[in-house]
RNA sequence: GCCGCGUUGGUCAAGGGGUUAAGACGCCUCCCUUUCACGGAGGAAUCACGGGUUCGAAUCCCGUACGUGGUACCA
């Protein structure tokens, strides 16, 4: 029985979205519950194309979920170097076996004689013709010229790339963890390319390759590889790797509101598709990731890991350590699943609800902290942590994600700037006045300066004067907190302090 | 066009020959609450369609429709 051992490839090209982070995290899942590795190679295939930066974002947003490759870049193992274009001299090897095999060739058309190819045999029924087993017979490739033309061309650094040379008449099939027997006509499927001119593989031969030799066991990715995943197969074979053979799962996709989810639904909708922050370093536009929105990882992994796997249990709720557990490829949804960010933002609750003030089981540092952050990003500054805990404790039912806790526990620790005069005014009299005023003298007489107190005193005054506590009530909420929000009044005068509440109090009067 | 994959309420989904077809999000009603939430109790809402097979089909088979992905010297 082999080791476990499973790799992400995150593409290079557009940083990390929803359905990378869910490929990793099952990759990651699986591998951990079966105490395998977690392996990332770096796809930097096109050089032209990559973005600066992506790299390390990549690796940011999987730290900030929890999620820590055994090897790559950053952490090397035994089967490096983990960055494509550091195995260049690997990949070209095996082009080139492939070719003395006879199970691939050079193929020297230009881009023009491509494109050539494909309008010349474009008709209505077939817009898009391949170069394929029948195509191929018509193109300038080592299949067609003999081996001196061959030879000549190659010694005249003629362009060229490798292509794989399709069988023109098999049916391929394998075993997909989680849709079960699938099968392909090899002459359905065109000539990949695998080698490109710039001496680069393409994805094609680089995973094949690069799962063989890092002795990978299981390739869990997305749905859009099925398609190509005949020629991998058909590589590992002419390689002579059959006996090493991975099992295979296509994971469902992650659907926007209309279609594949993309970045745009983000912007359009407004919900984030990123893990963290990204901004492209070439147009210099910035996508809020969910990290920033206010998401605790422990939601994010939770609420991805759900969206398209369940245990066949109620329970929606895991921690890492549970999904570790409980994860497996058979029980993935073969249908992909749309996003529903108002569900994502449920799972958010839930976690802010049950996260432990202090710490995290990860380590990490509790609820407390990010609260404290938030609120200083808020540009309030928080000195008395036990008075902090209990005000989370207070108001944390209400928080649906992090910056909301600047509305709903900001209050009590400065005093609002703006009171929600409108709420109150139509309302106000000098009775009001005459009662609030006697109410400030009669806080400050409070020796013990508690709940029941504050409460008390205020009922007996209501009583004594004949009025609607309701009628008081809500201007004395308004006073406190600015607005008809937060949790009950005389709790909230209580945590904030005698002197703070007749302050307020008084300041807020001379406003009705 | 061709090829692959898919289709259970608006969304995520359980169920894989006999169920009153779970549960969750969202929505609605009520209760609780002298604010807003939380919480509690209810409610509306689903097996894409058409054929088979079978005593019996959401479940198995075929077809159709629709969705989605691929059809690049992108991944």
């Amino acid at each position: 029985m082999r080791k476990v051992r499973v790799r992400f490839a995150p593409s290079p090209t557009g940083g990390l979205h929803l359905g990378g982070v869910r490929t990793a995290l099952y990759n990651y899942l699986f591998a951990k519950k079966h105490g395998g590795d977690f392996i990332i190679r770096s796809e930097d295939t096109d050089q032209s194309r990559f973005v600066t930066g992506a790299e390390e974002y990549i690796f940011e947003c999987l730290k900030w979920c929890g999620i820590e490759p055994d090897e790559s870049i950053q952490h090397p193992g035994n089967y490096g170097p983990y960055r494509q274009s550091e195995r260049k001299d690997i990949y070209r090897n095996y082009a080139d076996q492939l070719v003395k095999d006879g199970n691939a060739y050079y193929a020297f058309d230009t881009k023009e004689e491509l494109e050539k190819m494909r309008e010349d045999f474009k008709t209505t029924e077939n817009p898009s013709p391949q170069y394929d087993y029948s195509i191929r017979k018509k193109m300038r490739n080592s299949l067609n010229l003999s081996a001196n033309e061959t030879k000549e061309l190659l010694d005249k650094t003629t362009p060229y790339v490798i292509r794989v040379k399709m069988p023109e008449n098999e049916v391929i099939h394998f075993t997909d963890m989680i849709r079960g027997d699938i099968s392909f006509e090899t002459g359905l499927v065109d000539d990949k390319v695998l080698l490109k001119a710039d001496g680069m593989p393409t994805y094609h031969l680089a995973v094949v390759v690069d799962d063989f030799l890092m002795k990978i066991t299981h390739i869990f990715r997305g749905e859009e590889w099925l398609p190509s995943a005949p020629v991998h197969l058909l590589l590992w074979k002419y390689l002579g790797w059959e006996n090493a053979m991975p099992e295979w799962a296509h994971l469902p996709l992650i659907m926007g509101p209309n279609g594949k989810l993309s970045k745009r639904d983000g912007a359009k909708y407004g919900f984030p598709v990123f893990a963290m922050n990204w901004t492209d370093p070439k147009t210099n536009e910035l996508t809020e990731g969910f990290k920033e929105k206010g998401f605790l990882p422990e939601a994010f992994i939770n609420l991805l890991a759900v969206l398209g796997w369940n245990d066949g249990t109620a329970q929606e709720i895991y921690n890492m350590e549970e999904l570790i557990e409980k994860f497996s490829m058979a029980r993935v949804h073969a249908a992909g699943a749309k996003f529903d960010y108002e569900k994502a933002k449920w799972f958010n609750h839930e976690w802010i609800k049950r996260l432990n003030i202090e710490s995290l089981p990860s380590g990490q540092a509790g609820l407390r902290f990010q609260v404290k952050d938030i609120l200083l990003t808020a540009g309030i500054a928080i000195t008395d942590n036990s008075l902090l805990d209990k005000v989370i404790e207070l108001v944390k039912d209400r928080c649906i994600l992090l910056p909301d806790f600047v509305q709903h526990a900001g209050f009590f620790f400065k005093t609002p700037e703006t009171l929600d005069t409108d709420a109150v005014k139509p309302k106000w009299n000098d009775d009001k006045l005459k009662f609030f005023q006697e109410y400030c003298q009669l806080l400050n007489g409070i020796v013990t300066w508690e709940l029941v107190e504050i409460e008390h005193v205020f009922k007996t005054l209501v009583a004594e004067k004949n009025s609607k506590p309701g009628e008081l009530l809500l201007p004395l909420r308004i006073m406190l907190v600015g607005g008809k929000f937060g949790p009950a009044v005389f709790q909230i005068a209580e945590l904030i302090g005698k002197a703070e509440t007749i302050k307020r109090i008084e300041n807020a009067m001379k406003q009705f």
